[in-house]
DNA sequence: CTGAAAGCGCTAACAA
DNA sequence: TTGTTAGCGCTTTCAG
C-alpha cells in the first residue's frame, strides 16, 4: 500500500541498497545519485518503516523511559531535561509507568520494552526491585537515577548529604523537636528515600537530638499527604517546632494545613522542603534545590553514549544539591 | 543470539506458527498444546520482537503523544490521565515534544512517527499547523485536545465560555480596568488561547469596557513569564484593579510580583488564573478548573477505539470546566 | 487443529 | 560506487 524502497529503486532506476545507503546519507554515494534518491523519495512522499529497519539492523532507535510515576513535579523536570537532550539526536522516548511500586504492573518493563528500544532510563527504582533484575539480565545499556551500584551507569545527588545539610540548619536555628514528613511505609521504591531517613538521622544523632516515632509521619510524596501528615503533627500533645519534609510537594500540603490553623510558617513551625521547584519561591519555602533538568540531560546523555560505543564503561555521576534558605525557617526563639 | 519463535518451535517439537498462535492466545490451538508452548517459553525466557511483529502485522502497538512542551503542569496532568487509561491495554506511549512552535523541529513529527505508532494523541497544537496537515494525510487515527474540527476526533473545553465566565465574574465585583496575562505574541498553538481571547472579548463587551492594549501583556505561560507580566501591569500609570491569565502558573508569577511589592491578592488587585492546579488552593488563587486528567483519559480512550474498530466515527468530546472562587478576588470596594 | 511457506520493508555482506 | 542476495523474527494464508 504505502511506498517502499523497492518503489524508490524502481522508479530512481538504482537498487534497494542505493536507497538504502543514499538515504542514510551514506559516503560511498555518488552525489549525483543521492540527490536523485532523495528527489524521488521526496516526490513520492516515502516514509521509512522503523520496525523494518530495526529487525534489520537490530537497533530500535529509541530508549525506555522507566518510572513509578509522571505525576511527580520532579519527574516532569526530569524528562524536560531528558526530552532536550534526545530531541537532537533521532531517538524516540518510550514512557514506561510502574505505578504504584506496590502493586504489580501487569506486564514487567523488561518483557514489554525489552525488544523494543535500546536502552534504558531508570527513574527512582530501588535498584534491589526484581523488575530490575530483570532488566539488567538483558544486558543492555542502562543509567539510573535515584539508585547507584556498579551494574549500570548512574545519575544521583548525595541526598544523605542534602537532608543531613536541610537538618543541620533547623538544629542550628534552635529547633530540637524536629518533626519528620517522609514518603512511605516500607517503600521500594527506597534507595533515595532511604537516604534521607539516614541524613536525617546523621544530623540528629550528631546534635543529641532524639527522633520519636510520632514525630515521624509519612506523606506518600503528595501535596495532600502532606496536608494530612502535618494534621497529624499539629494534633500531638507535643508538636514539633519544625519540621523536614521529604519533598517539596508534601511540603505545600504541611503549609496548607498551616494556614488553615493560623499558623505562618518561620515564625509558628519552621518547615524546610526538598527538591527545590519552581513554587517553592513563592511560598517562601525553604528547601533542598536538586538540579533534576539537569540530571535528566546528563542521564539521557550518559546512556546515548553507552548505547553508541559499546565499551560498556559503567560511570556513577553525582550532581550537588543546594540548601536554599527562605522565610519557612526561623529561629526557635522568635516563637 | 536471543530465542525466537523458530527456537520454540524446535524445541516444544510444533512449528513456529503453532507458536505464534498459542502465544497470542487463539481458540483454535489445542489446549494441550498451548500449555506446551507456553510452558517452554517461559523456561526458555522468550521475549518477542515487537518490531518483527509489527512488520508483519503492519501494527506497531503504541501510540504517539505530539506535544509541544512537557514542562507545564497541564501536560503532566493530561498525562497522567493518558498514562493511566494506557495501562491496561498492552500499548505503548512514544512521547513526541515539538518545541516551541515556533522555532522548527529537526523531523516533523508524521514522518518521524508515521510507521511507528498506531495513531497520535496530538495535544495543544493549532489544527491549521503545517505538521498536522501532514499528520492528517497519513490518514490514521488521530485524537486532539486543543483544537476541534471534522477531520479527527478530538476532545476539548469551552474554553470561550470558560474564560468569559471568569471575566464576568470579575465585572461582578466592580472591576472595570481588567488587564490580561496572555500566553504569546502571534503563537500558533493558537485555538485555545484564541478562544480565551474571544472570551475575554465576550465578557467585555457585553459590560461594555474597554480593553486597552496596554493592559494586554505576554506572560509566555511560565511562572516567571508571569511574573515579568505582572510588574509591566503595575508600572503602568494607571495599573488595572484585576487581573485575568490565560494560566494558573503565570498567575503564579504573578502573585510573586504582588508579594514582592506588598501588595495583596484580591484586596489590592483581584487575580483569576485558569487550570485548576492543585497548588492554586493553595494560593488562595480563583481559577477556572480544567479537568486535565480526565481529558487525558478521555482522549486515550477515544483513540484506542478508533484504533481498535476503524470504523472511523469521529466524535467531538466537550468536557466542563468550573469556576473556583477563592480570596484572590474580591469586590473593587475592598480596595 | 497444525504445518509449510511466503512474505512484511529494510539492511548488510559480498561481489562486481 | 553500485547491485545481488540473504536474511532480521514474526504472522498468515492455504493446505492437510
Amino acid at each position: 500500500m504505502s511506498v517502499t524502497v523497492k518503489d524508490l529503486a524502481r522508479v530512481a532506476g538504482v537498487s534497494t541498497a542505493t536507497v538504502s545507503r543514499a538515504l542514510r546519507g551514506f559516503e560511498s554515494v555518488d552525489p549525483e545519485t543521492r540527490r536523485h534518491v532523495l528527489e524521488v523519495a521526496e516526490r513520492l512522499e516515502y516514509v521509512g518503516s522503523p520496525a523494518a529497519a530495526a529487525l534489520s539492523t537490530g537497533r530500535a532507535g529509541s530508549i525506555g523511559l522507566i518510572t513509578p510515576f509522571v505525576d511527580r513535579m520532579a519527574f516532569q523536570r526530569m524528562l524536560s531535561g531528558i526530552e532536550r537532550e534526545l530531541r537532537a539526536e533521532s531517538i524516540d522516548l518510550l514512557l514506561y509507568c510502574t505505578g504504584d511500586p506496590s502493586d504489580p504492573h501487569p506486564v514487567p518493563p523488561h518483557k514489554r520494552l525489552a525488544r523494543r528500544v535500546d536502552g534504558f532510563l531508570v527513574l527512582s527504582v530501588a535498584a534491589e526491585s526484581p523488575d530490575l533484575e530483570e532488566l539488567f539480565k538483558l544486558d543492555m545499556p542502562v543509567t539510573m537515577f535515584g539508585a547507584k551500584g556498579p551494574w549500570t551507569s548512574s545519575v544521583h545527588i548525595d541526598d544523605r548529604l542534602g537532608a543531613s545539610t536541610a537538618v543541620d540548619r533547623l538544629i542550628e536555628q534552635g529547633h530540637t523537636r524536629i518533626g519528620l514528613i517522609y514518603g512511605r511505609e516500607a517503600d521500594n521504591s527506597g534507595v533515595l528515600e532511604f537516604e534521607r531517613h539516614l541524613g536525617f538521622r546523621d544530623a540528629m544523632s550528631r546534635a543529641g537530638l532524639e527522633r520519636p516515632v510520632e514525630l515521624q509521619v509519612p506523606g506518600e510524596f503528595t501535596m495532600s499527604g502532606g496536608a494530612r501528615a502535618m494534621e497529624a503533627l499539629l494534633d500531638l500533645g507535643d508538636p514539633p517546632t519544625a519540621v523536614f519534609s521529604f519533598s517539596d510537594e508534601m511540603a505545600y500540603g504541611a503549609i496548607q494545613t498551616l494556614k488553615k490553623r493560623n499558623l505562618v510558617p518561620g515564625r509558628d513551625l519552621s518547615i524546610i522542603g526538598y527538591d527545590g521547584h519552581e513554587m517553592s519561591a513563592l511560598l517562601d519555602l525553604s528547601t533542598v534545590s536538586v538540579p533534576f533538568e539537569l540530571i535528566g540531560a546528563t542521564a539521557a546523555r550518559k546512556l546515548l553514549d553507552d548505547i553508541r560505543d559499546a565499551g560498556h564503561n559503567k560511570t556513577a555521576t553525582v550532581l550537588p544539591t543546594e540548601l536554599t534558605l527562605r522565610g519557612s525557617t526561623g529561629p526557635i526563639a522568635a516563637r
